[in-house]
DNA sequence: CCTACCGATCGGTAGG
DNA sequence: CCTACCGATCGGTAGG
């Protein structure tokens, strides 16, 4: 008999979410067994299909949870009335701090999403073929406005959002500057550059 | 008895080892079988291991090769005698070059190194933890010589290498710019910054 | 939530 | 270079 969903499955469910994104991150969607996540949890493998239908699920729920943090925020961007210049930094300074703050979930649906089964790998690229070019758009009303520099922008977009991702050597080393500094360090060298 | 190794067992190991970073780059080093990898050769499974000592190796060839490019080309942009910042701008666009032409090695080194077993995994991340420090020593020089922004030169080294890892997306897209023009936008953005 | 277990697939070996 | 095969491990299910 099918079993009555609680309240307490449900969060259930996000810790068991949340340690695969730690073990996603920590060894890759691949490398990472269900053992290895049921180890995390705290109980037997067989058990956590108590609370999840599949292993793929768990990554389908990581990348499009990030996804729909991102798409939320490029739509109250693209409605703010704020000028392209500005646009572009909101969306900048959004994405370091994700990376800092939701910093697994965010890892692991920007590696890792390509070990989605169809239909929701094809779903996931368009999602992210679409907020890239909403994204270069927004860097384009830039250049035409001329307060950005004559670019290519969807390289600018590559760029930015490649660069960003570079936080997880960050979060790597060992001795690191805080997350504040290193956030004021990348708004300047992406915006203003290397060269004075 | 022990086979006589032969030029041509040493270029056939070279087709496997090509293979296998095509192979690594498309699935992912764990997610590539070996019987994937053999019928990208065009042979049995069991037939690699004529030619190669195990799946590891392979990996392992690829991330030495490409780090032993890298560590050479810094030698000598060391020893060049040129000024920071045209140092800087060296190692910038043999890194892209290396990302447009030897495409496949590249990316599995940056992106599937952690997949190798010690002592070659501490091996590795020292070469790599080495090639930044110096990378970034290059940065200060320059920030010292006064012709680069007060930055934290290894953020800008994490920045740098991660954009330039960014040319993966190109690789992808459909209608793509020329590699020469992707080149001159990403030095631009990287350089100039985006802010007019 | 656990014990017991399954079919599939993996990297790799033996032997020719 | 192939056929045949191995032990280990995988994601997942049955049944309680």
């Amino acid at each position: 008999m099918a079993r009555i969903r609680t309240a307490k499955d449900v969060s259930r469910k996000e810790v068991i979410i949340k340690a695969a994104a730690k073990l996603f991150h920590e060894k890759g969607y691949k490398a990472a067994s269900m053992r290895d996540l049921a180890v995390k949890v705290g109980v037997e493998a067989a058990s956590l299909y108590n609370h999840i239908r599949s292993k793929a699920e768990l990554l389908h729920d990581i990348c499009f949870d990030v996804a729909n943090i991102f798409n939320a925020h490029i739509n109250d961007v693209e409605t703010s009335g704020k000028p392209p210049l500005e646009k572009f930094e909101t969306l900048l300074r959004f994405h370091i701090r994700q990376m800092l703050e939701n910093f697994e979930e965010v890892y692991v649906s920007d590696r890792e999403w390509r070990y989605l089964a169809d239909p929701y790998l094809s779903n996931f690229q368009n999602q992210r073929r679409n907020y890239r070019k909403r994204f270069a758009a927004i860097i384009e009303q830039g250049i035409e406005s001329g307060v950005i520099n004559k670019i290519d922008a969807s390289t600018a977009v590559l760029i930015v959002l490649h660069a960003v991702s570079g936080i997880e050597s960050w979060h790597r080393s060992t001795h690191k500057i805080s997350g504040e500094i290193l956030e004021e360090n990348m708004m300047t060298i992406l915006i203003d550059g290397l060269k004075k």
